[in-house]
DNA sequence: TTAGGCTCTGAATCGCAGG
DNA sequence: ACCTGCGATTCAGAGCCTA
């Protein structure tokens, strides 16, 4: 175990990642994205219909002498990982059927709590040549805490704003990295066999930081993180071994410019914005002591009482309780569950006027 | 080990699963479709937003004291499936991240060679009711083969005419069973908690067999793998634990159809609807984070925010909400309504943008 | 007859801040 | 660390009822 050293704040460091790892300094970083070797198990050549060769991966840093090795490399990383991740970040790890089995059963084993498989559905996936198996049109991303009792953060929100206001599934559909976004060496030929594409990181990093979080990546490869991270103002540690590829990488990440700071933060959700107690709304007089409130089908009566409490019949308490109370329901927002009647007859829910006196402030 | 018996054809055999198989002779089936208990390991209760109780899976058989628990069990059946299986039958095996990297690693331990990973994405998943996570929209299936030199059966034709012509890829799109596939007992209650869709099944059997082909089901439940083997001229084993299940499968078997000998019955494929949210834009780099948006005539100026929503003055949201506020109007189309100025000054519309997209996919 | 609204349900590892 | 109580949170599809 060597010595610990400050936390390399946005910068790619060249090395063996799990040496790099045992430097950091424990619960250390926010989120963690890993792109490890697939252990692709190629066997021969592969061609094209019209008898071109495929340029499969077959680096030196993607071979292993059989599973139990692979295995092996795989708890290592990821043990180092839990002890440099915070008790709530949380960690996406991503493969193929080749390897992501294995990493998979890594997490749970090492005490990861597993909250999502995430699916990346490829729009143009390279087709099956040969015909012998289903097109391989998908990568799975495991997005884990490092724990069952982690208070990971998961901006729900923001994510459903991705989506056009419907919950994001755990299917994304996202094309390859091709075209300008491919980085590509002096030949034209491609610099890193797999460059994820941007979308994908986007998603990831907006997902589960906030503006000022730290991103470890301890496969960096061609930047695809760091860069993603850097556009959106979150900070990265990227850790690579090939030094060709690192600076490839740092060349990228000096070109990115980060998007303004406000349109870098995740849209917040309720939970996160500010809390406005009911008796605040009496107070300021929106809602005087003594007025009614009503459920929207009119079936029930409150009164409102001059500290912020309702009484209904014999139910007497906060807006949540007695709503609650009236319904026999184990809970109740009440916020959304009473209404105001306006001069117009109109019924107004109490959330409207919490979200005026919220803007105000 | 007990003494092996004939091959018990289009049977449901009540019991447990692996002394069955023991019994089974070696190298006897073409095909293998497993569905075992997910180990699912829920904690209290969970209410949807209305108050109403989610039914969850709390069965007895789902209970397993510990990984190494089911881990064990699933080598177990695992290992008596390999037996049982031809040289070049396939197995398919399917789970969600419960237990799925669990499968898979013991497919590979066991010697099993993985073909593909599928993903069925259910077109209509239960919502992730707390916010806290994606919404779990997808189960995985693995397919093996019992070796690497396994010479097995691909049905390419039959899944490529299945899908419009296109090779069928790795994500199938497919409903949850319900309505009146949905097996009920007197009081309406579903029989069984985690019956599989027909047509699940139905790209299955006929991806790796033939008619007259025997497939073997070690959990059968409600019977779903028989039914559909019946009805595509295939043989069946179902191995069935629980009384209550197995009579109900058999009563399901029995009154199905089998398809005519030469009939293609094939579903009508789905040609997939695309919906293309805001958000999406702005992910792929189309739209950058901090990009400013204009009506027509330039009278607002929104900026947009990386999770695809846009802020002009107090109002943030979507790009149909935002554009709604700043007309104080019920509704607006944001795609028409907001444009994007290019480095010409001319004012592109977002449709445009949006059709970019649709065309790539 | 039909259109529209209301109800029900599905393999679910489903809080969090403040005291 | 534990305890209290506020108050956040849902999509698609089938079936049924009413206008």
């Amino acid at each position: 175990m060597g010595t610990t050293i400050d936390l390399p704040l946005d910068q790619v460091l060249v090395g063996d990642c799990i040496a790099w790892l045992r430097h950091l300094p424990p619960a250390s970083v926010h989120a963690i994205f890993a792109d490890p070797p697939y252990n692709l198990q190629l066997k021969g050549t592969l061609r094209r219909p019209d008898d071109s060769l495929v340029d499969g991966v077959d680096d030196e840093w993607d071979r292993f002498p059989d599973l139990g090795a692979y295995d092996a490399f795989t708890r290592e990383w990821l043990t180092e990982c839990r002890r440099v991740l915070r008790k709530d970040g949380t960690i996406w790890v991503m493969g193929a059927y080749h390897n992501v089995f294995r990493l998979g059963s890594a997490l749970q084993d090492l005490g990861y709590w597993i909250l999502n498989d995430v699916i990346w559905r490829k729009s143009n996936p390279m087709p099956n040549f040969r015909g012998r198996r289903f097109t391989n049109a998908h990568e799975t991303l495991v997005w884990a805490a490092r724990g069952p009792e982690s208070r990971y953060r998961f901006n729900y929100a923001a994510m459903k704003a991705l989506n056009d206001d419907l919950q994001m599934r755990s299917d994304w559909l996202i094309p390859l990295c091709t075209g300008g976004e491919r980085l590509r060496d002096d030949k034209g030929a491609k610099l890193h066999p797999t460059q994820k594409p941007e979308a994908l990181l986007h998603r990831v990093i907006l997902a589960c930081t906030q503006p000022g979080d730290v991103v470890l990546d301890p496969f960096l490869g061609s930047g695809t993180t760091a860069a993603v991270a850097k556009r959106l103002g979150r900070r990265f540690i990227g850790l690579e071994r090939d030094p060709t590829y690192a600076q490839a990488a740092r060349a990228r990440i000096d070109a990115v410019e980060p998007a303004p700071e406000d349109a870098a933060a995740a849209l917040p959700s309720k939970r996160e914005q500010k809390r406005i107690p009911f008796g605040t709304l009496v107070e300021r007089g929106l809602v005087p002591p003594g007025a009614k409130l009503f459920d929207r089908q009119k079936r029930w009566e409150a009164v409102v009482g001059a500290d912020g409490t309702l009484r209904c019949g014999r139910a007497q308490g906060s807006i949540h309780q007695v709503g609650a109370a009236v319904q026999d329901a184990p809970s109740c927002n009440g916020w959304i569950f009473w209404h105001l009647e306006g001069r117009d007859g109109r019924l107004r829910v109490l959330d409207e006027l919490r979200e005026a006196i919220a803007r105000e402030e």
